[in-house]
RNA sequence: GGCGGCGUACCCAAGUGGUUAAGGGAGCAGUCUGCAAAACUGUCAUUCAGCGGUUCAACUCCGCUCGCCGCCUCCA
């Protein structure tokens, strides 16, 4: 298995520090507002990553923090008017429920980082005993000099970093580049003791406190977004090394970003989407429907690419997924048995296709186009050799698993069949349209095809498509 | 200014120093159907932004040009 590593730039076998075993640290969100469609990428990224590695039969131990104590969730609670720990837990509950209507896994274990303060305390003083950071009024800085290595993750030097710098100077600090580990806090703002008095925790520090607390001073893999390549984790690096001597992390992975008109999301321009506000937009759907659509969209780019959202992209997520669940019915239909544990011929061959692609660097794109392959071919063997057909819907399903993808039945899927568009903008309500089609339907037994054929234009109009099934159903589609 | 990425058919998107450049969506034709729809079959890039170079051979490596984007500040 080849993965990406930041550090290194290139691809490298992955190489767990214990046989068998993986540790993976993801950078979570902080917790002050919805999570957009990029935290979704994020999540859904490391949670395929962590099902294929576990397909692989490796022991994933798997944690992604929540940020709850920050600027931006004191300038919030500040703003409302309540407790910074209420709107982190309003937005740590909102997490949770997002990720779990887009079908991303529990990690192993999600700590808050206030839950650590402790450990930060003590990371802290072993860095100032080290003499790697000092203390200024009641702040701590990590001394960035003092590590030689510092920018080994962004590649970049120290003097480029100084000469672009957009950071205010300030006079406290031995170097600008130098970071705050420990902040004196204002009143009214989180505060926890320390040796350097009342105060609370640098961002950095926290991951680092963290990932050393649960996954040891040696992890095989960290992720996170592009974005915290500098400084977060060119800081994580810094801190963790310093203190322990030994690699804090072998493989660095990073994902990009999703963007609106080929632009990076952001607040500032006003140009993202918050993944709830995707779900009551398209409430006419199941929100398993709706998380596998945004499943399916997020991994049909490789995650060092760029992605960009829009409307039409989920519609044409739609259409790819509903090819899948509409072979499911067929086969469900077919009704020939076949075990799951059955694989031949073109069988291991789309499995070994699908795995070749993963072991890429979690090529999910090329995934799932062994998908679709698999798909076609369950198609084209329905008639000839149906019990080929199941088979190769067992396999869809078994590898759909590591992806999150075609887990649910055709029932599911389209678990009212007047309700399958993503822009509902039907004028006729689902009591109009089941009693047209039951009109409908009698009109074609008795062949008046003219009846039928007014009602189908009429419910055509109302943005619905009409499907005769040979036994004489009929199936709509919005 | 420093560092990095991208540009593949109408749209999205994999990919490789050399046999047919995945797959999806859309389109077109056929099968099926009362007609449709769905599904299946076929078709849809002699070509991979442009120009040079290396090579027996490049879309794939190198250089330059054009266009787009990201990081260097909190950010997935």
């Amino acid at each position: 298995m080849q993965i990406y590593n930041t550090l290194s730039r290139q691809k490298e076998a992955l190489k767990p520090h214990t046989p068998g075993e993986v540790s993976l640290y993801v950078c979570g969100a902080t917790v002050y507002d919805h999570c957009h469609i990029g935290h979704a990428r994020s999540a859904i990224i490391f949670d395929v990553i962590r099902n294929y590695l576990e397909y692989k039969d490796l022991r994933v131990r798997y944690v992604k923090n929540y940020t709850d104590v920050d600027d931006k969730i004191i300038a919030r609670a500040e703003k409302e008017g309540r407790s910074w720990r209420e709107v982190a837990d309003q937005f740590i509950e909102a997490y949770d429920r997002d990720m779990a209507r887009l079908g991303v896994r529990e990690p192993t274990l999600s700590p808050k980082a206030t839950a650590y303060i402790a450990e930060m305390v003590q990371l802290i003083e072993d860095l100032i005993s080290k003499d790697v950071a000092y203390v200024v009024d009641g702040d701590v800085y990590f001394e960035v000099h003092q590590f030689e290595q510092y920018g080994k993750l962004s590649h970049r030097k120290t003097d480029d970093l100084l000469a672009g710098a957009r950071v205010e100077i300030d006079p406290r600090k031995r170097n600008p580049l130098d970071f705050a580990l420990w902040k004196n806090s204002k009143p009214g703002e989180p505060t926890w003791e320390s040796p350097w008095g009342l105060g609370r925790p640098g961002w950095h520090i926290e991951c680092s406190a963290m990932a050393m607390k649960h996954l040891g001073k040696s992890i095989d893999l960290h992720g996170g977004g592009e974005d915290l390549i500098f400084p977060h984790h060119e800081n994580e690096i810094a801190q963790s090394e310093a203190t322990t001597g030994l690699e804090f992390a072998s493989c660095w992975i990073h994902h990009s970003f999703v963007t609106i008109d080929h632009e990076k999301m952001s607040k500032s321009l006003g140009n993202f989407f918050t993944v709830e506000e995707i779900f009551q937009k398209s409430s006419q759907f199941p929100e398993s429907v709706i998380g596998e659509v945004l499943r399916f969209y997020l991994l049909s780019t490789h995650y060092r690419s760029p992605i960009d959202f829009s409307r039409e992209s989920l519609k044409v997520a739609k259409s790819g997924l509903d090819n899948f669940y509409v072979l499911f019915q067929k086969i469900d239909e077919i009704e020939a048995v076949a075990d799951p544990g059955e694989m031949d011929g073109d069988l291991k061959r789309f499995q070994s296709d699908f795995e070749t692609a993963m072991d890429d660097d979690f090529n999910t794109a090329k995934g799932i186009g062994v998908l679709h392959e698999i798909r076609l071919e369950a198609n084209r063997a329905l008639k000839k050799d149906p019990k080929k057909s199941v088979k190769l819907g067992h396999l869809l399903k078994k590898i759909g698993r590591v992806l999150g993808l075609a887990q649910l039945s055709h029932e599911e899927w389209r678990y009212q069949p007047w309700a399958l568009a993503l822009d509902a903008s039907s004028t006729l309500d689902d009591i109009a349209i089941q009693s047209l089609v039951k009109e409908r339907v009698a009109a074609r037994l008795n062949k008046n095809w003219a009846k039928s054929d007014e009602i189908r234009d009429q419910l055509a109009k109302a943005g619905i498509t009409i499907e005769d099934r040979p036994d004489g159903s009929t199936r709509i589609k919005r």
